[in-house]
DNA sequence: TGTCTTTTTGCTATTATATAACAATAAATT
DNA sequence: AATTTATTGTTATATAATAGCAAAAAGACA
């Protein structure tokens, strides 16, 4: 999926939930959807900053806070970077994140099975799931076979 | 399992690893292991200043990090805090994390099912897994009946 | 034991990540 | 138009983690 259709995507979605989608936060909706893999949040102020000169940390902090929300990005907690999500239109499972180490590709997969798994095992112990985070490091498809 | 038993069996491992055990790695050790919940690193650096008024973030790090490859201890990278394990003697399979949010208990389980599903999904998709890390957020048992 | 090597520590500085606080602006509401 | 609410600009600061290099300690070995 391209970035100009995830954005319209994006658009459509926000216009549906009625939150604002500003020029800001759909500049870096656009960075994001143009990475392949993961940014940190600094490197993707280094871009807006060629748009925004005066863009600041927290100009950047804000607006993936904001596509956080929309569940239009994910952060990856184990690297401390952003990645957009693929899928948001279509449902808000909690998501299962594939790290390679070797060439930082993230593949993002959704299990029901998983989360419910998760969820589960979680309630055998009296306890409730409000936000989960499962990020598998390793070696991709293509790396693993070089 | 309190304290001292915890660091008699921390010394046997690395006794039998080869491992040096040395004296700020079983302070920051023990200080840990004191600890019920998760410690960030530099309220435990502020700990360790008590003992030893010269230690610096990387006196609390190098520790942690050595703490961690034996396996005593695991880092909560969802809020960049560190728990002592209390089961290293016995496995070293993967770990889930229940985390409250509420009153921060953290409970740590180990589930070769769940370990298994996740690197079985990740054989699907061609992926090897080589770490992996799960957060569950949420309510615990207690705070979930208030 | 004395020498060499490796590991660990001490220390200073720096990098990386993220948020607080408050005024200014823009948008939505009435 | 006036008021309220949400967003942005700006400065400063908090929080988390590592780099680099010299000194010291421990282990290896002739």
């Amino acid at each position: 999926m391209n970035a100009e259709s995830l954005l319209q995507q994006a658009q459509l979605v926000c216009q549906q939930k009625g939150a604002r989608f500003t020029k800001v936060r759909e500049q870096v909706f656009l960075l994001l959807a143009n990475h392949h893999g993961a940014v940190g949040a600094y490197d993707l102020l280094a871009e807006l900053k060629e748009l925004e000169a005066a863009a600041k940390p927290a100009t950047i902090y804000r607006a993936l806070d904001f596509l956080s929300k929309q569940g239009f990005v994910h952060k990856i907690e184990s690297i401390n970077a952003f990645i957009m999500c693929h899928h948001f239109g279509e449902c808000n499972h909690p998501v299962q994140l594939l790290i390679c180490d070797q060439c930082g590709h993230v593949e993002e997969i959704q299990s029901n099975n998983f989360d419910l798994a998760l969820r589960t095992m979680a309630e055998t112990n009296g306890f409730t799931i409000s936000h989960q985070i499962v990020e598998a490091h390793g070696s991709c498809k293509n790396c693993t076979n070089v």
